[in-house]
DNA sequence: AAAACATTTCGTATATTTGCGAAATATAAA
DNA sequence: TTTATATTTCGCAAATATACGAAATGTTTT
């Protein structure tokens, strides 16, 4: 009976992806794999990375949960990549969330009394 | 002497940027405010958003932190709107982040192998 | 001046995130 | 079979994020 909203899917889907992408070390990983267009091993990441194996092996977790990235086995070693399917998914609703604006007129006047922290 | 790397600005501003986008309170107001493109009272968001005002109050803030709204005072009242001249560089970082892949080749076989949590 | 209103700040509780080293797992090499 | 290597999981500590209600702030209306 309240006039409170549920989220749309549109909208939870673009927190969980941007949650993805907040930490210095996850964009690094994403920008990495998506620009070499090939693997990595973990091990080359953390000899870039200012972090330890297991907290990048976290990083690495949590990508691989939000489907961003996948890895291949090929032992010792574990061989990441990005998930390019679920990747160009993400892109999609990050790019329809940020262009999708009715208008670009600036229709709140920009005044003196604008809050400045 | 190690190998280590500091973050580039860039990365770091990603994750900024993303981390601000990474609740979905805080994704509704903008893609609201974004989309109307006229500014809005915290207390008519409050009506429409499963959290109090005080907890609004806050995320209001951090996305005023972020730089990528403003509230114009109005007594009693506080109009919010997008900084558009943030939130148009805000758009140019992601939209760069996700678009500059070298190329789109799959270079890493799907096999049976990928880890599946 | 007092009451009403919109919003923020404060204090606090709880949950999540981040990080590390040690131990566990699993494979390859000796 | 023992040893070395690559990575993950576990257990823990510290920091940060999220949420709420009560109190504070500041403005308008009465």
């Amino acid at each position: 009976m309240s006039g409170k909203l549920d989220f749309t899917q549109e909208v939870q889907q673009i927190a969980r992806i941007s949650k993805a992408l907040s930490h210095p070390v996850r964009v690094y990983i994403l920008q990495k794999l998506s620009k070499m267009d090939s693997c990595c091993y973990s091990g080359d990441l953390v000899e870039e990375l200012p972090v330890g194996r297991s907290t990048l092996s976290q990083h690495l977790k949590e990508l691989k949960y939000a489907g961003l990235i996948q890895g291949e086995i090929n032992p010792p070693y574990i061989k990441y990549c990005i998930n390019r399917e679920n990747w160009e998914k993400a892109k999609k609703l990050l790019d329809d969330f940020l262009n999708d604006n009715k208008s670009l007129n600036i229709s709140c006047e920009e005044t003196e009394s604008l809050i400045r922290k």
